[in-house]
DNA sequence: GACCTGCTGCGGGGTG
């Protein structure tokens, strides 16, 4: 390949790989090698030994990768004379069928096109897998802690029973954070192998970052100014934006793809103003695969491009050398934070330039106190100082530990797989000795009992369970093989061409103005037998409608927000708005006493109780004061409640004392199907995995006991 | 208060 030497983690990998017998992790920036430090040894060793069998299988998270990775495998592959496969589902079938009838050397795989091996080629499994010997997981850190990692995590135990010997797994990530033992329990929870870590060096890249503030008037209540409104007070902000980013190849990240949208709009209408030629670009996962692959060649090239995008570039799809990175708004996680500065700088000695920018309301005497802390501020903040501080700290991932949305769809797969199956096979292939270890045995018949009444699954005389016709048609759809929802979604198409897509739950009407792809339309018709939107060009404009779809933030990053409000040094990269504001939200929180408790009275009859804590607990607390008639309302970092301190303190306290239990808790809650399918899964099951995963009532009571 | 991801088999029509 006419490299004059490896990197570090290649000839580490080379040596835990062939020297050793353990699993190994390796954990470097994206385009440090990581895939070339896996597949060096793996490939020497395939090489060596050639078998009529897959004997190195790569599990990437999306199709986009798969190609790109597919393409440089194929490079190291061919002098070797190994056979590079992919599979997922843009393959042809035909490549597919000859994969089956002659399998060998390396495949690349989706999750989903494992889940629809174990269906739809069960009789094949033997011949294609018994030679397996390296299972190697690329962005593992966007599969640990979800749904999708959950459903992996048992196809690879599922996929053991057809390997001759046990293979041994590599995992590739770019922000591994402290949570090193996490991944190794994940990957094997029998710890019957070890796990080695291979970890490239900080390099320390010059960082140049800052956070810019901008004050918009708040929207009139009394003129009930829709949300569309607050789009256009932003004021100062895009202008400011064209001035950073405009001659340069950068990504600009929104967190709602209506700011995608509205964003690339005013940058572009900017360039327009000047009579310059449009340079903003956008990517998100609403729009069709034509338009991101034009945009991702687009940003290949040498020509200066800014692309505006959603969490879609935050992966390891090539997008070229990037010289800074905006973000609009606060991001909720260290973790994205991280991923998403390590995409500029990536050249030997270029920097990292990282702009934030802040949309705060504009606030006086009679504000009320939370809007008057200025909290997306101080959220950014608080995860600058988190990604700034070294060691760095990062959320470590969330291993959930009672999945039976998943575990529901491995039980009707492996129904599939096996045409028909003991129940105690089924849970010593799913539990015991698989994905679902915590399960114990009583939740699992009852989770069986359940698919039986629904007619999903029955038993048949000499005891096996079957799919049932139902069951068959659920199996049977295509929308089966992945573990995650997705929303349905109506094709937005102009003339011949497929733009995007819009959830169904929030449709445009005929004759609205609409954002898509950087570019304005009108809604011409709507075709709902063929769940169709058709557009034309229009120069109105309105941002799009996606669905809102709350995620969760550590306690870490509130307590740091907390303590970023409470503190009285200045902070380096802030801009003189952003400054401003802090020292006005320190006022604010110094007037009222924030520091002293947590709890601040607004009039005899309201309270804010700053909790300053994570999702899962302040759920937990939100459910607990409605339980007690609080009336509660969420302001993420404190509760406001309709009763006096006293009468809090009292009714919280003894509702402490009574010993309560997260299963009643979570009964409470309005909603509990949260996952895929959940529907097929009786409540009285549902609500003991919400307990366990979803509210945190443990630490909702510690909170609790430091105010009575 | 948000973002992202994935999947099949078949019939119809065109091309070599």
């Amino acid at each position: 390949m006419k490299w004059p030497s490896l990197r570090p983690i290649q000839e580490e990998a080379i040596h835990a790989i062939l020297k050793s017998n353990a699993d190994v992790l390796i954990s470097a920036a994206t385009a440090a090698g990581k895939t070339e430090a896996a597949f060096l040894p793996i490939l020497s060793e395939v090489h060596e030994n050639p078998t009529p069998s897959v004997q190195a299988m790569y599990v990437g998270p999306l199709k986009a990768l798969i190609n790109d990775q597919f393409g440089r495998l194929e490079d190291l592959c061919q002098r070797a004379e190994i056979d590079v496969h992919r599979w997922h589902g843009d393959v042809d079938a035909g490549k597919k069928n000859r994969l089956m009838e002659k399998p060998s050397g390396v495949l690349l795989i989706t999750p989903e096109s494992i889940e629809s091996l174990m269906i739809n080629r069960n009789t094949r499994l033997p011949s294609v897998f018994r030679g397996l010997k390296y299972v190697v997981i690329d962005e593992i850190h966007a599969l640990i802690g979800n749904v999708r990692g959950t459903h992996l995590r048992s196809l690879l135990f599922r996929l053991r029973r057809y390997v001759e010997h046990d293979f041994r797994i590599v995992g590739l990530s770019a922000t591994l954070g402290n949570a090193f033992s996490d991944y190794a329990e994940w990957m094997r929870p029998d710890r019957d192998r070890e796990v080695s870590l291979i970890s490239a060096k900080d390099e320390g890249k010059q960082l140049l970052y800052k956070i810019h503030a901008y004050t918009i008037s708040k929207p009139d209540a009394h003129t009930s100014c829709s949300a569309d409104e607050s789009y256009k007070s932003t004021g100062a902000m895009p202008q400011d934006m064209f001035r950073h980013f405009s001659g340069h190849k950068n990504l600009i990240f929104a967190n709602r793809k209506s700011d995608v949208e509205w964003f690339a709009d005013e940058l572009n209408s900017q360039c327009r103003a000047k009579n310059l030629p449009e340079e903003f670009l956008v990517h998100h996962g609403s729009l069709s695969k034509e338009i991101r692959e034009y945009t991702e060649q687009e940003m290949q090239k040498e020509r200066p491009r800014t692309t505006v995008c959603s969490s879609t570039l935050e992966l390891g799809i090539d997008i070229g050398n990037v010289r800074s990175v905006g973000q609009v708004d606060p991001p909720y996680s260290v973790n994205s934070l991280v991923q998403r500065l390590g995409r500029s700088g990536r050249k030997k000695g270029e920097p990292q330039r990282m702009r934030l920018y802040i949309r705060e309301e504009d606030v006086d005497e009679q504000s009320e106190l939370t809007d008057r802390l200025h909290l997306d501020l101080l959220q950014a903040i608080a995860l600058s100082e988190l990604l700034l501080s070294r060691p760095r700290w990062v959320e470590p991932p969330r291993l959930v530990s009672w999945d039976l949305s998943t575990l529901t769809q491995q039980i009707l797969s492996t129904l599939a797989e096996t045409g028909g199956c003991q129940a105690g096979v089924i849970f010593e292939r799913l539990c015991r000795r698989g994905g679902f270890r915590s399960m114990p045995p009583n939740v699992f018949s009852e989770l069986l009992r359940g698919l039986g009444k629904r007619q999903i699954i029955e038993q048949m005389s000499q005891g096996d369970l079957i799919l049932a016709p139902d069951g068959e048609k659920v199996v049977g759809h295509y929308s089966f093989y992945s573990a995650f929802q997705a929303p349905i979604e109506f094709n937005v198409i102009a003339g011949s061409e497929t733009i995007g897509r819009l959830p169904v739950e929030s449709l445009p009407q005929v004759n609205d103005h609409l954002l898509l792809a950087g570019r304005r339309w009108q809604v011409v018709a709507i075709d709902d037998e063929q769940k169709v939107i058709l557009v034309r060009s229009s120069p109105g404009k309105a941002p799009p409608r996606f669905l809102p779809n709350g995620g969760d933030i550590h306690e870490r990053v509130r307590q740091k927000m907390r303590e970023v409000l409470l503190a009285s040094s200045p902070v380096s990269y802030l801009d003189s708005t952003a400054s401003r504001l802090l020292q006005n939200a320190r006022n604010a929180a110094a007037f009222s006493d924030i520091a002293k408790g947590s709890i601040v009275a607004l009039s005899p009859n309201k309270i804010l109780w700053f909790t300053w804590t994570g999702t899962r607990t302040q759920r937990a607390l939100m459910l607990i004061a409605e339980v007690l008639k609080l009336r509660p309302v969420d302001h993420h970092v404190a509760l406001e409640l309709a009763c006096s301190q006293t009468e809090a303190t009292e009714k919280f306290s003894a509702y402490a004392k009574s010993t309560p239990n997260a299963i009643q808790l979570a009964e409470e809650l309005p909603f509990k199907h949260i996952n895929k399918f959940d529907y097929l899964v009786d409540d009285t099951l549902l609500v003991q995995g919400l307990a366990r995963d979803y509210l945190d009532l443990d630490g909702a009571l510690w909170l609790i006991e430091t105010i009575s």
